[in-house]
DNA sequence: TATTGTTATACTCTATAACTATA
DNA sequence: TATAGTTATAGAGTATAACAATA
């Protein structure tokens, strides 16, 4: 109990950290980014650059404030994701008349067949990451995870 | 609905990324980060290294090597997270007589007595975050988010 | 040979301040 | 003045290769 040798072939116990909800958060959420890393390299997408691919493919001329609110992002940590994007022709920045300042984001053809491309292995990668989850219990989840959204900023004080 | 001023008030509608338990799982990872580390600021901790004090308190003698493991970090990084830890005063590394190669890492009083006050601040933290979940579902996910853990490294081939 | 801890390194993500051009 | 996009920068997390000491 007091030399490490009786910790080598049996698991940690975790007792406190296991209480916490973050730690099991993090946890999860390190295997899904590992492994959705690995099904996006065939295209060249990383999360982040997928996440902002499909936004713009689903709303068509949204400006990059809005996609960065949209993405939990700051504005300056987007303007490199659509710098690629628009580098690697998968979407166009488009002036607007009514306002110089925005600029309304497009997907090329080339972007939206990418992104076809990559919700079909996204679709398949989720699929097998959660199959051993019933469809209720997702279901729960997901919106257990869109309270814990909607609470973000509120102070703990 | 072509023009970006139909998006300016409206909310983005995002059907394709909501199909996505990975989209719902880092938005709100995100916030329990940014929460948390709000939370562990005062007592100078980040969520790792606060991680790895839990773990080390109620783990006394564990090697870096299982400590990585359990904390899903890669050995060399986790080598400047015990650095810090050591600095501060609140974890030892001991030598073991039986195999030298590995360091015995132990809590001091001061980080036993730090790792309580951080434990009971997270507590309260994730009382207020998850406070709209009622214990059945919050249940529910935290077995959802071990099974997914539990997948990793298996390929989605 | 294999493993523990280490160094070095590189890439990604996150966060802030300050600038420009437009409104 | 306020906002959209930008630049620069710094901090933190993640990942891999290679090394010394030890088994």
């Amino acid at each position: 109990m007091s030399d490490a040798k009786s910790h080598q072939s049996s698991e940690t116990t975790d007792q406190t950290l296991q209480r916490f909800m973050g730690y099991h958060l993090k946890r999860a959420f390190n295997v899904v980014q590992a492994d959705l890393t690995r099904t996006l390299a065939p295209f060249e997408l990383r999360m982040l650059t997928c996440t902002a691919l499909l936004l713009i493919v689903d709303n068509p001329g949204i400006s990059q404030s809005r996609l960065a609110d949209a993405m939990d992002v700051e504005r300056p940590n987007l303007v490199v994701i659509v710098d690629e994007l628009e580098q690697r022709d998968l979407i166009m920045r488009e002036r607007v008349p009514t306002d110089r300042r925005v600029y309304a984001l497009r997907a090329t053809l080339r972007g939206r067949r990418l992104a076809t491309s990559a919700v079909e292995a996204v679709t398949k990668h989720e699929e097998l990451l959660f199959q051993g989850i019933d469809k209720d219990t997702r279901e729960q989840v997901v919106t257990a995870l869109k309270l814990i959204r909607a609470r973000g900023g509120k102070d703990t004080a």
